[in-house]
DNA sequence: ATAAAATATGAAACGCGTTTCAGAGCAAGA
DNA sequence: TCTTGCTCTGAAACGCGTTTCATATTTTAT
């Protein structure tokens, strides 16, 4: 495999001069130039990227934890994050964690031997303390409502979007509400939950735990629900549903039970998925895609930010 | 930051020896190997991988190219090759082309450069001749039902696939069929399209070029698709529908319409979903997962091999 | 007891591009 | 004319772990 050094050899030059034309650095007198750029055309060179790794100490490899990649959720941050990595030329290296907190320490590791750069998080499973020793080795970000001052964050304001989605709830009438959430562990999780909570104290309402429906992740998981509703002695009027995929199974299975909805059992969904325009199902719109740009550029860039993104409620037919 | 020569010294051994060390090779006394570890610990030692990539000549990084991570096939796709990834410790990068050439050769670049060991390119734009001219940097393993002497491949016959698909259409009842497609252009597309037209022949049937639908890649154009059929003076009585998703769009939108399933409009999807399940769509089973798995092994094993994976046809309600 | 094999260790070469530094040549400004 | 200040060039150092080879010391086998 011819090197650099070869070059050089055969175009009669430094290396130092066939580095600068491979970089483009002026100051290399056009007969050189032409004589390294026909060398690397008759050796049909390429440089071993390694090495410039090593040399640069850099690899414009940029490393995504997720725990899925199908879930929608997932899918559309990584749509964001990819499209703009493209722009900035970095590549993206995945690791599909499902939430084994082994895999994301697989990725911090990465960052601590510096084959990749950064490191963007979108859902976390090791402690915040666990990051922050690794921070001093480039640049991690996650995708929760936290604020340290080392950490750059994107995040959606959960408690005050699922407290402003009861609110819509119990204007419409509804007073028992329950909800579905994916792993009820997670700090998102956690800020809906207390949001619930509060509402619950707000308009003095009944804590009733069989409400709250965990390990709700898969559109295959919407029967699971319906089933659970269906034992229920007093059955919620409404439901906020983990997402629309999710929401789309849940108006499904009703429909197949004959769960009359909304009048039965109102639904909204989270994320207004194209699923949810389709089955005009009423969701909260929540721009992913302008998340995961926003957490690329946050782990490129220098400055430690906080953004939280706006959502809007979609109303359509499932309220 | 410490490297392995701070450390040798620090041990009063070679580097060598600290890289027997690290290595676990064997023929390191056990004093010598206690002295290294203390050093190592003291200093917090990590290797720069960039200098074992460019030593050792490999990364244990795999590319994946596909066109979207979204769309729920190549998820599926993505799933199965990243649980296999895992074992192997290989890490993936992913490479999304929305279907650009350009964005295929970035990642035949990164093979050339060294930066990938080896190219799992799930769908594919660029020519086969270009991926031939990289094949001696690495190995790169396709998605489709082609076979060439130099590149595996793990692929679902499509040709028999559809036919067999079509023929059950037959039997039941159906002589007016359309399809819709992904893309038109792509390579299983034509095999689809070739096994459709052979179809026709056998049981002499009329060709008409509207039932051939294009461009139907999201939940969404589920939507264009019943508008389409609706313009039509003599609509299909069935239809092969790209995928679960879609089909599922294709029969909320029916139900929308008040077109009636399977009377008006039988539908059979592709990938077997959850979503298929939950509304009960007929569909054709595709092991998406299983095929990922086989990808991985056929980019890191040695010898060539073409795997043609078993499909199953699911009858459910809407045929 | 002696040859053969296994264990242990380090110097040096290797993989290879980037960057710093020193210096030469030449043109523009004082 | 002299001084700056570009333009151009290459030697050498740098980033850093792996591997080969030569050598020394022990063990094991005969």
């Amino acid at each position: 495999m011819t090197n650099i050094k070869d070059l050089a050899k055969m175009a009669g030059v430094s290396v130092t001069t066939v580095s600068r034309v491979l970089n483009e650095h002026p100051y290399v007198s056009e007969k050189k130039r032409m004589a390294v750029l026909e060398a690397i055309k008759a050796t049909n060179y390429h440089k071993n990227i390694n090495a410039v790794h090593l040399s640069k100490g850099n690899t414009l490899l940029m490393g995504v934890v997720l725990p899925f990649t199908g879930h929608p959720y997932f899918a559309s941050l990584l749509k964001g994050i990819a499209r703009i990595a493209l722009e900035h030329d970095y590549k993206l290296v995945l690791f599909q964690t499902d939430y084994l907190e082994s895999r994301e320490l697989d990725a911090l590791l990465m960052l601590k031997e510096k084959q990749i750069d950064s490191l963007i998080i979108c859902s976390r499973a090791c402690s915040l303390a666990t990051i922050e020793e690794h921070l001093h080795y480039g640049s991690i970000v996650l995708c929760e409502n936290i604020k340290r001052e080392q950490i750059s964050t994107t995040f959606v304001n959960h408690y005050s979007v699922f407290f402003e989605a009861l609110e819509y709830l119990y204007q419409k009438g509804h007073q028992k509400i329950g909800y579905c959430i994916g792993r009820r562990s997670g700090s998102s999780s956690k800020k809906r939950e207390q949001a619930y909570k509060d509402f619950l104290v707000k308009y003095d309402l009944h804590f009733r735990p069989e409400y709250i429906m965990d390990n709700c992740l898969y559109v295959e998981d919407a029967e699971k629900i319906i089933k659970e509703l269906k034992t229920m002695e007093v059955p919620p009027t409404a439901l906020l549903v983990t997402n629309d995929q999710i929401a789309a199974g849940v108006v499904t299975c009703c429909h197949n039970e004959g769960i009359a909805i909304p009048d039965e059992l109102a639904i909204i969904g989270f994320d207004n998925q194209p699923i949810a325009k389709m089955m005009n199902i009423t969701t909260i719109d929540i721009p992913h895609e302008q998340m995961g740009e926003n957490l690329f550029l946050q782990a490129v860039g220098e400055e430690i930010s906080h953004t939280e993104v706006k959502v809007k409620l979609i109303e359509r037919g499932t309220v």
